[in-house]
Parts: C-alpha cells; sequence; structure tokens
DNA sequence: GCACAGGTAGATT
DNA sequence: AATCTACCTGTG
C-alpha cells in the first residue's frame, strides 16, 4: 500500500531558522492554522494521540539532547497540507501524497522562500537601534508568511482580544463545520479523527446564518464577519485589488470592511499580502514603543506612524521582531 | 467570582 | 477631535 505521506525533502529557505524561530513564524501570530505533531521529550510520557505518528520518522539518534527540541509541525492554508520540521539545521516538508506536487510550490510561496529573511534583516535600523538589535539577535531568520488574503482577513477579524490559542480554535471550528475537505477520507484520519478541511470561503460565509457563526466562538466577532462576507460575496475581486492598492489606499479600502480598523487592516496586508511597509499596533507593540523607545501614552496612530517613519519600507518586519521579543520576555 | 484577552464602532464629552 | 464603552466568551 502506497503510504500515505509523501517522503520528507527538504525546502530550501534563507536563512534556516532554528526552532523557536520556526515556532515564532508558524505559531507566533501571523497564522493561525499550525499545530505541534509531537511534544519537546520532557512530555512524551503523557498520553499522546500523536504518539503513533511519530515512530517511523524520528530523527537522528535516540536520546541525544537534539531530541527535546525535535518538533514536527502541521499546517493548512488554501488547498494544502503539509508538515514542517527541522532536521540536522534543514528544513523538511512533507505533504499527503495526493497534494504534495501541488504543496511544494505553494509552500515556496507561502513561507516566502524567495527572499533572503536574513539580508532584508540587516537592512533594517539595528545599528542605530540597541533594541531592535537585541530582537534580531534573538529571533536569528524570523520571516513574514505570504498566507492567502482572504483567509488572513478572515483570521484577523477573529482575533479582537482574542488571544492566539482561541484564535486557532475559532478557525478550526470554522474550517471543522464550515469549510470542504482538503482531501477525501485517509485511513490514517479515520484512526485519529483529524480529516482537516480548507477554511470557508467568503462566498460560503456570507450563506452563513450570524447565530452558527457564534457557535464556532466567534462572539460579536460573528456580526462582523458575517456583514464582510456579504460585502465580499456582492462585490468579487474588491479585497485583491484594493490590497493591491499604494498602502494608505489599500489600508483605508481595508478599513471600509465592518469589523476592519487600522489595526487588523495592516496585519491583513502585512501577512496577507506582503506588504512590508506595513506596521500594525496593538498591545504589545505599544507597550514594546512605550518602554523601550519612550513613547508613553502615544496614540496607537501615532506609534503607527513612528514605526514607518523610524524603521522604514521594511517597517512590519521591525515590527515582527519587537512582537516577538516583547511577548518572549512576558513569558508566552 | 472576575479581570483580561493581538480591537472596533458608536455614543458621549 | 479626543475619550469612554459595549460587545461575546474562554481562560486563568
Amino acid at each position: 500500500m502506497t503510504p500515505f505521506w509523501s517522503d520528507w525533502q527538504p525546502l530550501t529557505v534563507t536563512p534556516t531558522p532554528n526552532a523557536d524561530t520556526l515556532a515564532e513564524i508558524l505559531d507566533g501570530g501571523q497564522a493561525f492554522r499550525w499545530f505541534r505533531s509531537t511534544e519537546p521529550a520532557t512530555l512524551r510520557s503523557s498520553k499522546s494521540r500523536f504518539d503513533k505518528l511519530k515512530a517511523p520518522s524520528l530523527p537522528r539518534g535516540a536520546g541525544g539532547p537534539a531530541d527535546t527540541t525535535m518538533q514536527t509541525w502541521r499546517g493548512a492554508w488554501a488547498g494544502c497540507v503539509a508538515e514542517l520540521r527541522l532536521d540536522d539545521d534543514e528544513l523538511m516538508w512533507r505533504a499527503p501524497r495526493t497534494l504534495a506536487a501541488h504543496t511544494g510550490p505553494a509552500l515556496h510561496e507561502y513561507l516566502a522562500a524567495d527572499r533572503d529573511w536574513a539580508a532584508l534583516a540587516d537592512a533594517l535600523p539595528w545599528r542605530s537601534d540597541a533594541h531592535l538589535a537585541h530582537c534580531l539577535t534573538a529571533f536569528p531568520g524570523l520571516r513574514i508568511l505570504r498566507q492567502p488574503l482572504g483567509e488572513t482577513l478572515l483570521h484577523f477579524l477573529c482575533s479582537a482580544t482574542k488571544q492566539i490559542v482561541q484564535i486557532k480554535q475559532m478557525s478550526a471550528l470554522l474550517a471543522e463545520r464550515h469549510g470542504a475537505p482538503l482531501y477525501p477520507l485517509s485511513t490514517l484520519d479515520s484512526l485519529l479523527s483529524t480529516q482537516p478541511h480548507r477554511l470557508p470561503t467568503w462566498a460560503a460565509l456570507a450563506e452563513i446564518p450570524e447565530v452558527e457563526l457564534r457557535r464556532c466562538l466567534l462572539g460579536f466577532r460573528a456580526g462582523y464577519i458575517h456583514q464582510t462576507a456579504r460585502f465580499l460575496a456582492a462585490h468579487p475581486g474588491w479585497l485583491e485589488a484594493t490590497a493591491a492598492r499604494p498602502y494608505a489606499e489599500a489600508k483605508a479600502g481595508l478599513c471600509e470592511l465592518p469589523g476592519v480598523g487600522e489595526k487588523i487592516a495592516d496585519c491583513v496586508l502585512l501577512f496577507g499580502a506582503g506588504r512590508l511597509e506595513a506596521f500594525p499596533v496593538d498591545v504589545w507593540i505599544l507597550k514594546t514603543l512605550a518602554g523601550h523607545y519612550g513613547l508613553n501614552n502615544w496614540k496607537p496612530a501615532q506609534v503607527a506612524h513612528f514605526g514607518r517613519t523610524h524603521f522604514g519600507p521594511l517597517a512590519g518586519l521591525a515590527q515582527q521582531y519587537l512582537f516577538a521579543c516583547e511577548r518572549h520576555a512576558a513569558g508566552r
């Protein structure tokens, strides 16, 4: 019988992130559909339904220090499912065989593998900014994902005053209950009850009653998502065209959507449209710029303007470094 | 039981 | 124009 997963294959990214940075890229607030498939060795004694998954592919020698940090990440985006792991300082990937041919190029795009993210970080003004320099050192190889635009908008409409784990829960419920299956049910999925689904499209969301959305833990965000879905379904291509306009126009356009303010608009442009000049300002950035840059009591819009002028055309990348550092310092 | 969480929109100064 | 507040609900 043909194995369900493809063989592990290398994915060339520059630079290769370490395990901490990879976790920050996949699970640090840019994306919300990546889950660790295996736990650190210290937790392996606890019962896990994923235990049976890792047996065939345990890397390197058993018992070595590397085992404590070895993780496999499983994620879904658009029509793709993939697993990622670090192996001898190389990023490896695999996908269900039926999707593998499509997933390779899709991963390249998703991870923005065409860019040298060390060179981009080096272009930030860290030489005159000691705190930024510190953050660059803490998460070497951090990158900004290029996620599907519509999914990014949906995730950040879910994000208002919610923690990452809760956003991931909303996303999982939306996909499971309202999204199309990613591939025919496999034996593996039957055993584990993990048949993955896409997120619902905006056209599909437009047909879902608000009360139904609320059952996906969306709370007051359900109204925003419902109204935004109605608008987007009635205006095909509007989202893509809007995101492609010059930064100020794109942001203003997105802010027309119900539930989308400056912060969410910047997140959508940065994480879903590769617009690195976008500088989302949330409570963490507000806090870090107050603490390290003396911007006490500045309003979010003022901080956003400061960020774009101080950090320049790659301000969004700087923001991600600052964000990761601040959350890490707070023990998140 | 109660504050708080990757905000936004509408009302009220 | 700047500053409150309500909005849902899981988590600690």
